[in-house]
DNA sequence: GCATTGATGTAAGCAGTGTTCACTTTACAG
DNA sequence: CTGTAAAGTGAACACTGCTTACATCAATGC
C-alpha cells in the first residue's frame, strides 16, 4: 500500500527504489503522527526493510526529515499552482494566500514539518530530480503579488506584508489556535485587501 | 546556577521544590537546543535527580513539556504587558504586536514551544499559582484592538487581521525564514496599520 | 561467459531515551 | 514517639538513533 508510486522490485533482496519509498512513507507518518512521533525504525519497518539500510540513503534521521519537508513543500506549491495558475492581478493574490492557508488546514502537521528546520535545512536540497517542477510557493505569491502592481518590480514591503497575512493565518491554523478553515482567515484576508487594492505605491 | 528563585534545601534527600526546578532547568534547555533536543533524563540531571523522580510531579514527559510551555508562554506575557502597559491608542497596538515579532526574535525556540501542541495543552494548566499574574499576550492584544476603535465592542476582523499579522511574522523569524529583527517585520506592521487607522468600522 | 566490484541490503550491538516499579528516606500529624 | 504519605532512589524494560562487520545482488570489463 505505501509503495504504490514508485513500483518497487517485488521480492528481490534489493528494494528497487528505496530512498523514494522512505520518502513517501515519511510523509505519510508525519502527515499522522506529527514530527516528534517520527521514527526511523518504524519507516524503515514501513518500507519493508533493516534500520541499517536507511543509512544507505541518508546520513542520519534529520536528513531523511529534510527530504520528507522537501516533499511536503513541493505538495504545497502544487496546489497552490493548481489554485492560482489560471487566475490573474487581485484574484490570483488571494488564491495564492487561499493556497496557504488551505494547505495548512488539510495538512497541519506537514505545514509544521515544511516550516521546521527540516523545511529550512532542504534549502541546500533544492534541486532535486527535474529541476524544480513547479516555482516554489512563495515565489509563485511573489509573482502574484507582482501582477496586482503596476510597476513590474514588485515592492518588497508589499510582499513581506501579503506573506506575514497568509503565513499568519496558516500558522495559527496548524498550531491549533484557529480551526481548521477558520473564518476569521478569510475576514483577515478580506481587510488585507483593502490595503493592496487601494493603495498601489507608498 | 539553576535552582536561584526557589532556593532549594541544601543537600537534604528531598529537593524542596523539584517541580519549580524541573520548570526552570527545561526552559533553558529549550531555549538553547529546542524541543525535540529536550531530554528528560537531562533535565532530571540538571535538577541534581533521577530520572524517576520526575514521574512524582509531572505524568509524563509531555506534560513537563506543557509546563514549560506555560512558563514561556507567560515570559511572552510579561515582556508584552511591560512594552505596553503605559501606552495607548495606535501606540499601544503597534507595541503588543512588536512584542509578539521582538520575542520571537529573541527566544525563537520558546516561541515554537508556546506555540506547539505543549503550548496549546497548557490550556488547561492556565490556573497555576496566583491566577494569572498577567493577562495573556492575546488578551493584551484584543484590548489594544478595542482601544484603537471608537467602538467599545471588539470587532472580530479587526482582531484576526491584527493576530495574522503578528504571528505570522513572528513564525516566519522563529521559523528562520526571516532573520532577527528583520526590517520586513516593520514594514508588514506599517502597511497594516495603514488599514486600522484609515477605516476603523467596515 | 564469468569473476570482480561497488552498491545495497542484513544482523548484532552500543549508548541513550521514556517509563515503571519495588524500595528507601524524609517530614510531619496525632 | 510513631505511622503514614509524600518524595526520592536505582534497577529494569522496551524502544530509539546510529555504527560496524558481513551477506547479497547487479552490472561491468575482460
Amino acid at each position: 500500500m505505501a509503495r504504490a508510486q514508485t513500483q518497487a522490485k517485488k521480492d528481490s533482496y534489493h528494494h528497487g527504489d528505496l530512498r523514494s519509498a522512505l520518502v513517501e512513507v515519511g510523509l505519510e507518518r508525519v502527515r499522522r503522527g506529527g514530527i516528534d512521533q517520527f521514527s526511523l525504525r518504524e519507516a524503515a519497518r514501513d518500507a519493508g526493510v533493516t534500520s541499517g539500510a536507511v543509512y544507505k540513503h541518508f546520513a542520519d534521521k534529520d536528513q531523511l526529515l529534510a527530504a520528507v519537508a522537501g516533499e511536503a513543500l513541493t505538495l504545497l506549491a502544487k496546489r497552490s499552482f493548481k489554485a492560482t495558475s489560471r487566475l490573474k492581478g487581485a484574484e490570483r493574490l488571494r488564491a495564492a494566500a487561499r493556497a496557504y492557508i488551505d494547505f495548512a488546514s488539510a495538512e497541519p502537521l506537514l505545514f509544521r514539518l515544511a516550516f521546521s528546520r527540516f523545511g529550512a535545512a532542504c534549502n541546500d536540497c533544492k534541486q532535486q530530480a527535474g529541476a524544480a517542477p513547479v516555482p516554489s510557493a512563495f515565489e509563485q505569491l511573489r509573482s502574484a503579488v507582482a501582477g496586482v502592481q503596476s510597476d513590474p518590480h514588485v515592492d518588497p514591503d508589499v510582499l513581506a506584508f501579503a506573506w506575514s497575512i497568509a503565513h499568519g493565518a496558516a500558522s495559527l491554523i496548524s498550531d491549533g489556535m484557529w480551526e481548521k478553515n477558520d473564518p476569521r482567515a478569510e475576514a483577515a484576508l478580506q481587510l488585507s485587501f483593502s490595503v493592496l487594492s487601494g493603495k498601489n505605491k507608498t
